[in-house]
DNA sequence: TGTACATCAGTGAACGCGCGTTCACTGATGTAC
DNA sequence: TGTACATCAGTGAACGCGCGTTCACTGATGTAC
């Protein structure tokens, strides 16, 4: 008799040549662990193995360490991130209301992934890929010359500024994601102020003192 | 001979009465531990014991549990930063400058202890104190009158951009922590700048269209 | 003044847990001769 | 066409670790009689 009730299934082994696609398996099983679980530390090497059906050992052939799995995973949803502001903004020309949509894309993506959003830009610097750290990340809504004609000023002070939105998205954010039973406005609306805020407080003065 | 090289000295017993002193004890050491680890998982009951040259089962004699120990570190800190706000402001009148020196003195205690900012701000809800999460915390800048003032609005639109300016703020405070390489602004000179995005993005549009 | 006793502030040893990682191995599959 | 062999994709068992927590205990100190 075949083992009829056995929940931890195993995994048929690749084929020959084929040794990659285990890679491909632990990273799809690392990001639904995560999501399910949300939370980082359920990312265990065991329950990976476990839900791809195969021994821990074999993440091994793949991953150097825990780590560098937990990075390759933050990559895959960085590019997500990127990707959904790129496609929210596709097609718009007004550079304002681009901004906008990107805004919004970037937060709808961390409402949704609360535990990647979390990886990606809450954990400590010594659980985060290096190269997190670049100045891409700050114009993460791709806004740089958006901005440039908002503040009418030079680049310099448009990567500078590119920085402070972020800052605002990122606050927000967070603040959605850490505290979800406070009494926060709808994200919807709290965003619009947010905007106008932004859009507002960032224009030169209308009366040039 | 009695052991010279033993560093793991021991606490002397406390005299009758006074069993809360090694409450105390426990309190400080954790925080200590917290502060020169700038880790939160490595505040645990076995090493809290051992700097405090006890066992790990006296810690029960005091904590329930070691979220519990971790919640009362918290509001130690939570009541610190209300203070050091509080003070900042003190003997001011200035109702804006108020405002400016709060959110000052907000971001000066997130970057000099940002390991109890992550706790208090940063951390999944569940290993927050609820209390953590009222109305308080939102005016944790104390700024509601303030800020009925600048806008020139209601109560309950206060309460809003009192929780905007938290949310900005914190998207700062929280950058520069868990982003430390990556290449900002000096923190007094982005505050600068937010502050003056708030305060003219706030502010009714000069040309009252 | 002397002794039994309750109380209080701890201790010592052990529990079971899940974790990352290592090491020697296995067994199917393709290739070379 | 048949057989030896290298390669590849894994397995099984174990390592040592630090953790939170529990349980039965100890031994000094104050109090009651």
């Amino acid at each position: 008799v075949t083992s009829v009730s056995a929940p931890p299934r195993r995994r048929a082994r690749s084929p020959r040549g084929k040794g990659d696609l285990l890679r491909e398996e632990i990273l799809a099983a690392a990001e639904r662990i995560l999501i399910d679980s949300n939370d980082q530390s359920a990312v265990s090497i065991r329950a990976i193995a476990s839900a791809v059906g195969v021994t821990p050992p074999s993440i091994y052939l793949h991953f150097a360490d825990r780590t560098e799995l937990l990075f390759a995973v933050c990559e895959r949803q960085a590019a997500l991130l990127h990707e959904a502001m790129a496609n929210s903004a596709a097609g718009v020309d007004d550079p304002l209301e681009r901004m906008r949509l990107r805004g919004l894309a970037y937060l709808h993506w961390g409402l949704q992934n609360p535990e990647h959003y979390r990886i990606l830009m809450m954990s400590r610097p010594d659980c985060t890929p290096d190269r997190f750290v670049d100045e891409r990340l700050a114009d993460t809504a791709g806004l740089l010359p958006v901005i440039q004609d908002l503040v009418a000023a030079g680049a310099e002070e448009a990567v500078e500024v590119s920085k402070l939105l972020w800052m605002m998205m990122h606050g927000m954010v967070s603040l959605l994601i850490s505290k979800p039973d406070f009494p926060f406005e709808p994200a919807e609306q709290i965003y619009d102020r947010l905007f106008e805020v932004a859009r507002r407080g960032l224009n030169p003065p209308v009366d040039d003192a």
